[in-house]
DNA sequence: ACCGAGTATGTCTGAATTGACATATAGTAA
DNA sequence: TTACTATATGTCAATTCAGACATACTCGGT
């Protein structure tokens, strides 16, 4: 069974019962996840109510298209820090980042 | 003028004035910065409170005395999801990281 | 159907980050 | 001083993550 996959399926919208019990997570792992999870919605939210492209948020933190889709399809490649740059230069107020923090 | 050695005094204590201005940072990156500061900042406050040592909040979170140390220092080689990591094993609750990110 | 804009996905090479180890330093107690 | 515990610092091989590129998919509009 490849976590890898499953966290791909998570991020696309399969988060029904909460990360932790459809994967086999430690505690923490699973609330790593789950806060990635809600800080990747707001970076989507944040993005097109900016009516910002994927590729004219990925000049604006100097990186490409094809990172931001993954960013936003919570790909294992992408790590928290990307995940927070991308959320500040989507135009994210603190006030944004912590409800996301809240919400997860 | 070193960069990375300029961030290692900022977590020693020296930002008198926000990160900004003492480097020359976005404001992007600076807040990046600022979160990483406080999050770091956060840990060592979780950690002390649970009469934690470096060592075992590392073997908490299957990670070495040393990369404490460097993430409490806030040293450049740490990412932000190793930082969050640890605030997680520190037995930060939810909230506290809510608060962590508020203060920066 | 075709086109175009936006998004998704796979892969590659170079860069950044990791745990581990050695070692240094700080503080405390005997 | 010595001994011990905790923390800091430097280095390095292995792993992870980065941007970039190609390419595929989606969905309106014509």
């Amino acid at each position: 069974m490849n976590t890898e996959k499953l966290k791909r399926l998570q991020a696309a919208g399969w988060q029904t019962g909460g990360a932790k019990d459809f994967l086999q997570l430690s505690d923490e792992e699973a609330r790593m996840v789950e806060l990635k999870l809600s800080l990747v919605s707001a970076i989507k939210k944040s993005r097109i109510k900016r009516k910002l492209s994927q590729i004219a948020l990925a000049q604006l933190m100097k990186s490409s298209q094809s990172r931001i889709a993954k960013i936003e399809a919570a790909d294992p490649s992408v790590s928290l820090d990307l995940i927070v740059r991308a959320l500040i230069a989507s135009g994210a107020t603190t006030r944004d980042i912590q409800a996301a923090f809240t919400a997860g």
